[in-house]
DNA sequence: CATTATTAACTAACCGGTTGGTTAATTATT
DNA sequence: AATAATTAACCAACCGGTTAGTTAATAATG
């Protein structure tokens, strides 16, 4: 072996992470992962077959990382309804956390081209968990007797939507939209429309 | 001329709006695009300067093409609150049946290629058309006093990620997402959500 | 311990196919 | 005839991927 300090190989899962992310697989170039993480172009087919499973070792990578954030999240908590209110706190500040991965999970859905896979090894099993609180607090009547699919399509989609169309956000709202205090006044919107939207009614008010 | 039904000029722009919806600006090569419209490839130069203002006279001719369908649309009611709630019945299958406008803006803002002028010349003013009707709404008492920009933003995400995750729900689902039978329940899913999350309670049932 | 073999990490140069884009000549249309 | 539409052929730059060879550290050998 010879030198170096940090693992090229991490080097260029960090380069190729931030560039797919940021630019897509297509829009990136291979010598520019490797100027990015400062290494020889060779070195990419050194340590990956090709571009693609550059590409699939990315995601494994960073799915890997963070698998069981949302389970690990749902365990510590046991009242169903506070629980899916205490997620709703937690999940903007996780995504935002984890833009890379939220982009790079954008990008493959309108490229379709690992969806199978990643959604048979991360989303799957995660949609499955959030449906089965959802319909645990229905079953309790903490919650209104909602749809628990589309009720995790809509949490997921007004939160996921933010993230990715941030810099939209920016020209409408002036300021970053990921900066801490964005953030928050998102969160506490989307917890206010949310909880608003579940919660049982003592009366219908209307309609 | 020559040959051909229509004019040559629409073809290259349909295959192009096609093409660039389903993968992307720098996943579609020029002689897809030739090929897919049945011309020479040197005719897409003959008609536009380069690929990129292809791609954003395909924007151009989809914009203009759906431009006034929202603020249309806004024009043809009065009362506020049953406008937010007759426009969610609307929106879903909008989005659907322009799916390949929804894909092509999602594609532009993941690479923020033409976020900008895409912005200025729809989306701010569609924006700006629904925070107004919103704020509206909040004034005669109809909803909650909840934050317009963010209730926007909740509204369109929503619904763009059910249609742009569609190929994923379709894992998830079984079903075709996108199918008239299942658009049908999403909308009835965020309505139901909605609107329970803007009208006002009479007493505060919680927290 | 000194020498030799082996191997992982790395590089410069290269390769063949592709891609966006051009051009000069040809065909249709008015 | 003049102009607009269309094409085949072409090109330079690029891009993903390869290769032959180097370097330095480790392991084996005597």
């Amino acid at each position: 072996m010879k030198k170096r300090d940090g693992k090229t190989k991490d080097r260029i899962l960090d380069a190729a992470e931030q560039l797919f992310a940021n630019k897509g697989f297509d829009g990136t170039k291979v010598q520019e992962i490797a100027t990015s993480a400062g290494v020889n172009k060779a070195m990419l087919y050194y340590y990956f077959k090709d571009k693609d499973e550059l590409l699939i070792a990315v995601i494994g990578r960073i799915i890997g990382g963070i698998r069981d954030a949302i389970p690990r999240y749902f365990d510590r908590e046991e009242n169903a309804a506070q629980n899916i209110e205490h997620f709703l706190d937690f999940y903007i500040e996780y995504l935002a956390d984890n833009s890379s991965f939220v982009r790079l999970m954008a990008w493959e859905m309108l490229s379709a081209r690992h969806v199978q896979a990643i959604a048979k090894d991360y989303i799957i099993p995660v949609f499955s968990l959030m449906r089965e609180r959802i319909t645990e607090a229905i079953a309790k009547g903490w919650i209104r007797d909602v749809s628990p699919e589309h009720t995790v399509f809509s949490v997921v989609g007004m939160n996921v939507f933010y993230i990715v169309a941030s810099p939209l956000f920016m020209l409408i709202l002036g300021d970053d939209p990921l900066c801490p205090e964005m953030i928050a006044k998102r969160k506490q919107s989307v917890k206010d429309l949310i909880m608003h939207g579940l919660i049982p009614k003592q009366k219908e008010p209307r309609k």
